[in-house]
DNA sequence: GTCGACATGTAAATTGTTACATGATTTA
DNA sequence: TAAATCATGTAACAATTTACATGTCGAC
């Protein structure tokens, strides 16, 4: 069987940078000091991932470098076929596991929704992660009563950090619901 | 300026599979099973993974494969060179970066001390815990205020989330620190 | 006697880190 | 005019993922 070869995904990374960019153009060097110095810190910003990182995203054609007619200088913008592949990824449907493993990358999605989601999509997004947040907070508090007595403190204490981790991250999510879906 | 050869250092994985087996000698299957089905899954559990690393650690000296003496199957073992250093990284003085950015292996490191360290060395680790935590929120919270207008919504919730995972955890660490510290 | 779980690996491609390298522009 | 910051990259290496590959053992 034959692979695509446009079957290329863009990593966690490639899509931190398509958000920052789907705002407001940017160099490289603004990009790096962007996850350098701010919250967005988690994700590297070293030359040797950021430049090969936009090489990349231009090669996908999600990219392009050109002149900004604001200021004259060089800049990064995300192209018209990278729009919608942006947007598909913002919109992607959440599951389990994204809850469990990928924490980040569902608070990364969620904060470059601004502009580019209507609320309805907001609330989808929202919505869903309230419920599988319910459902997995539910599984650890079940995990926890039943084995008890078999961790070791240590290991307990650890879990227990997670429980109280993604009862936070719930509490957030239903706050931030309220927001998207007071005034109707 | 000549690099030493044995500046090798174990990474965060190689660290986790020490962890497990330094409580009990295991087969690199089980490892694999471990990282696949408990809360310790954010670490990879690929063969493709796994066993190179156990091959790392292996030429490292820091573990050996050897039959087991209950039931004769070959499992892994930490050595004698393994064990101190394994505790070094247990009791490695936490910095702000570890605070900001590597949650997950404070965590990691609070999970294994259960055998290892002595209750003194306990405390010290969850009180320059709870004093860097103390910090951080009080340094992301002045950021907040200070920046509020000028964030977008998303921005700002996504923000908020931070925050509040960050005071969660601190919470933890004060109740932790409690247990830890009641009989004296 | 076959299916699923146990068990261990390799190879290629991708990604990311660290260190090196260069030059332009701004500011003190 | 010297230092700091802006700006962009490469090279060597390390680590990880995905897919492939093989074989054993117990249960049904």
């Amino acid at each position: 069987m034959e692979h695509s070869n446009k079957n290329i995904k863009p990593t966690l990374l490639d899509h931190a940078i398509l958000g920052l960019i789907s705002t407001a153009p940017m160099s490289g060097y603004a990009i790096r000091k962007v996850f350098e110095t701010t919250a967005m810190g988690n994700y590297s910003s070293s030359p040797g991932t950021i430049y090969p990182a936009l090489k990349r995203l231009q090669k996908l054609r999600l990219v392009e470098k050109k002149k900004s007619e604001e200021d004259d200088k060089n800049k990064f913008f995300i192209t018209s076929q990278g729009k919608p592949i942006f947007k598909a990824w913002l919109t992607k449907p959440l599951d389990q596991n994204d809850v469990a493993r990928k924490l980040d990358e569902i608070l990364l999605r969620f904060g470059f929704m601004d502009t580019l989601l209507n609320k309805q999509e907001k609330v989808v997004f929202l919505e869903s992660l309230c419920d599988l947040l319910t459902d997995y907070t539910g599984q650890l508090e079940a995990y926890h009563k039943r084995e008890y007595d078999n961790l070791p403190l240590h290991g307990r204490l650890a879990f227990e950090h997670g429980i109280e981790s993604y009862k936070t991250t719930l509490k957030w999510c239903e706050k931030a619901l309220i927001i998207f879906t007071k005034n109707d």
